[in-house]
DNA sequence: TAGCTGAGTTCGAAAAACGAACGCAAGGGA
DNA sequence: TCCCTTGCGTTCGTTTTTCGAACTCAGCTA
């Protein structure tokens, strides 16, 4: 009755929250940008019971952030999981998270993976700014209006 | 022993989102980032059991993310928690994830807070781009290279 | 026909979350 | 002094989730 009820609060950062807080969620979704699609493969690489993979996924489904897209395999037709337009548009939440972890989780240089702008070849950078000014944005700089 | 395992893990990303992917811990940073300090009232308007709470605050506290500041009120001594660096750090986090509920869980025009730039007015909004040449990019943008 | 494989489902045990009651220190008031 | 209140937790028995090993099932393959 409780943490289920900031998934239908009517705030648009409150319901985010409480749908890739579950546990697994954010870890799954890791999985995925990096390119893992099939119930197996993320059974196995993330050492994820079963039971609780099929729940997480279905969630997802359900919210439309991934989709069940048929493929075929050995001439059989199977299905795997991938982000819709929803989902991709998840990304700079990852990579907020991922310019976090670089700078305050990063003891050394470590890094499981790289990532490189395909044009350029230069890095990527989660960042807030001001529609308006274009100004980057702190907390400090951006005022809070309770609504009414 | 295996979802404890990616807060270990040699991964700017998986750490992140091991620690930040427990239930409750981002809706906390949500009430936090709201100006939300005390025990007391995480509890009133979060609804979370205590001792979740209690656990969860530790976790953040831990981490280095909140830090406990002593302040005064009716001439006792209390703390309060208060966000650390790196834990204002986290704002492109909290935004971007607003940003995506903006887009895509607001049914109307639904919102329980205005965000807006102190200098000039204007909104905010989160997004990812090249170090480089200051592109703004999207999943497809980024070459993902695995480390060795 | 039997076997294999990917993708789940089931189910008993363990861990986490819940929530109501309890503890405790530091005032304040009578 | 004694009792009450407040803020901040801790305890503990119950309910929910998660775990993980075994089971199911469909569609090939040998």
């Amino acid at each position: 009755m409780s943490y289920a009820s900031f998934a239908s609060m009517p705030c648009t950062l409150s319901r985010p929250a409480a749908l890739l807080g579950e546990r697994w969620t954010l870890l799954l979704l890791r999985q995925i940008f990096l390119g893992t699609r099939r119930f197996e493969d993320f059974q196995s690489t993330m050492e994820i019971s079963r039971s609780v993979l099929t729940d997480r996924l279905n969630v997802l489904l359900q919210e439309g952030v991934l989709k069940r897209v048929p493929y075929q395999e050995d001439g059989r037709t199977r299905h795997e999981y991938r982000l819709t337009e929803k989902g991709r548009d998840l990304y700079p939440v990852m990579m907020a998270l991922r310019t976090w972890g670089e700078r305050w989780m990063a003891p050394e240089e470590e890094e499981s993976f790289h990532l490189h702008h395909r044009n350029c070849g230069g890095g990527v950078r989660a960042k807030v700014e001001c529609t308006e000014c274009g100004a980057e944005l702190t907390a400090r700089d951006v005022q809070v209006t309770p609504k009414q």
